[in-house]
DNA sequence: TTGAAAGCGTTACCAA
DNA sequence: TTGGTAACGCTTTCAA
């Protein structure tokens, strides 16, 4: 078969040389004109420039980061880019990574610890400028040596370990973390919902052992503290984060008959759910039972009522921690990063049926 | 500054001659036991072994690929990975590849054609086993010859184009193209729509050159024909996929005081914002006016009513993408595969207020 | 301003 | 079963 255009070299990829050899000068020079920054001859660079033109030449990015030139990658790891929130990262991540001239690598876990090692292995072996690992994790012992470990290891191949809403490691290791404030973010809505007058508020978490379910969970739990309640612990209830663990969980809660005037869900694809089942059980929000969430994910503005939630900045967390991590020498001090949240209030939550104005 | 662990080489890399060294080998031996298939001594090979871990060595994959050797990565690029349906595109894409044990280069372009082929230019440099473009795109002649060439040039690189819901191109191209129907789902969901009786069904566009837009628009007014309905253009209004774009749009038809008892959305994002515009307005779904949206995105059941929408294998397509375009040869004959889509029924589509049983 | 040659970290061929 | 060496495609001294 034979290929269009004129750079048919049997199939074989036109290297640096075939170039060199139809402009007429050495592999070198062909390099230089390139790489844009020498002294070459315009005669040369336009013989060069068309020579590369009709063999349509791209320079092998491999064969360039074995030669110690080329721009490393960035990786980046999350549980399922298919969560709104991880894919607000994301975008962060890829945008600014294409911004300052940087591929973007991805895979999904799928929770899996072991894929997450493998992966960072698979990354480590690319050379990846930095490894970005995104959402929640089981806070152990286990977990901060597994991490520390992945950290040194990576530092000393040159690459930087970010942490993205993770729990950070012990001072000193090679790390970035960059969180955001779970805790008070869940504080200062609970703050709102029983500020309307609800007692008893029903939390939908995410798994238990999740550092992002447990921040949110404390923030909860500290608004009720602070206003000398001390919450019923068979009103917290937990899932996982997604939208069918928020249908099911408020099914099963009306099923038992479970008391309560309002929910909080520890993301809006939780609180989704939960308000699909009680619209099912023919309860109204907020007239019947109020509903919060978190994240701010844009659909909940389209939610019926729209959501009142918690805004976190995934995007600039995703920007933050290219710009953070990039242009950074590997075993730089561990550095610490809190981002702050905000309530955003819509019309999900109201007075509980009855209350006092 | 001092590295934990076996491995330092004063911040050097170990490499495999380092590994060689303590394992008192030569570079190949490391090489053979790494790869795994020939034959080495036990005593020599759990030598070689215990000095990979000393050292937490890992083979440089750019190494590896410039000795033609090494996995080759694929290629996402897309509008934006925050879309609900590309986001499960690029799961079922990054799963399938992991699964295959490939890595995943994915890029954003917003949109920019420009951005778009100086991607397609990176990745030919990263010598990508596939570039997989998704997302419906402006079909022109221009888009035809511009594919076409880089369709040749990454078949000519050993690689392979993969378009995704995008317009194919002259037979005979090096290119794989799947398609999901977007006429016949139209099709079928506004005869739906007919069939209860609407009249003045809204048709909540996207932009009027993209091809999956026409295609929505297209089976829209299939459907209206096939029931010798002559549909007003009045009624064909345009934006973009956003839920802000089916917000604005619908407001702004309301303010202009068009009628309809219908709306169809060109994707369940713009049905999510024009719902709330209805219900901003007052009007309730389906009571007041039906409504009905396309992708069939899993917050689709949460909106209130539950949307009736057009389900679309977003997944399955991804994986498709990876399967079709790997182990085939690069320029194979161009390759057409048309996935079904079906119609789900949920609430939003009920008979026009005062319409006959 | 240009070219030759060494080197980057692998793998694969050929001998031993 | 092992080691030496060439080769992969590029960049970067070093000389000219």
């Amino acid at each position: 078969m034979v290929r269009k255009g004129g750079g048919d070299l049997g199939g074989r990829r036109s290297t640096i040389r075939d170039v060199a050899a139809r402009a007429g000068v050495s592999a070198s020079t062909v390099s230089r004109v390139l790489g844009g920054v020498y002294p070459v001859s315009t005669r040369t660079r336009a013989r060069v420039q068309r020579a590369v033109r009709e063999l349509d030449y791209v320079a092998d990015a491999h064969a360039k980061a074995v030669a110690g030139a080329g721009t490393p990658a960035l990786a980046l790891v999350l549980d399922d880019i298919t969560g709104p929130s991880f894919a607000h990262m994301a975008r962060g991540v890829e945008r600014e990574a294409a911004r300052l001239g940087h591929l973007c690598l991805v895979c999904s876990t799928d929770g899996d610890t072991g894929h997450e090692l493998g992966f960072i292995e698979m990354m480590r072996a690319q050379r990846a400028a930095a490894v970005i690992l995104v959402g929640g994790a089981v806070d152990s012992p286990e977990y901060r040596r597994r991490m520390a470990r992945v950290a040194d290891s990576l530092a000393s191949a040159g690459s930087r370990l970010v942490l993205c809403g993770r729990p950070p490691l012990a001072p000193g290791t090679p790390v970035t973390v960059i969180e955001y404030d779970n805790e008070n973010g869940a504080f200062a809505l609970c703050a709102h919902v029983l500020a309307q007058g609800h007692r008893r508020v029903l939390f939908l978490g995410g798994s238990p052992e999740n550092t992002a379910a447990q921040g949110r969970e404390r923030g909860y739990l500290a608004a009720h503290r602070a206003r000398g309640i001390e919450p019923d612990p068979a009103l917290r209830l937990s899932g996982d984060f997604t939208r069918d663990s928020g249908h099911r969980l408020l099914r099963r809660a009306l099923d038992q008959g479970l008391a309560f005037t309002a929910v909080m869900a520890a993301t809006d694809m939780v609180a989704a759910g939960a308000l699909t089942a009680l619209h099912e059980a023919g309860l109204s929000v907020p007239g019947d039972v109020s509903l919060a969430g978190y994240d701010d994910i844009p659909f909940a503005r389209d939610l019926h009522p729209p959501l009142t939630t918690v805004h976190v900045p995934y995007e600039q967390l995703g920007r933050l921690a290219v710009r953070t991590s990039l242009g950074r020498t590997p075993d730089a001090p561990d550095e610490h990063l809190l981002l702050g949240t905000h309530v955003v209030i819509r019309d999900s939550v109201a007075p509980p049926a009855g209350a006092p104005l």
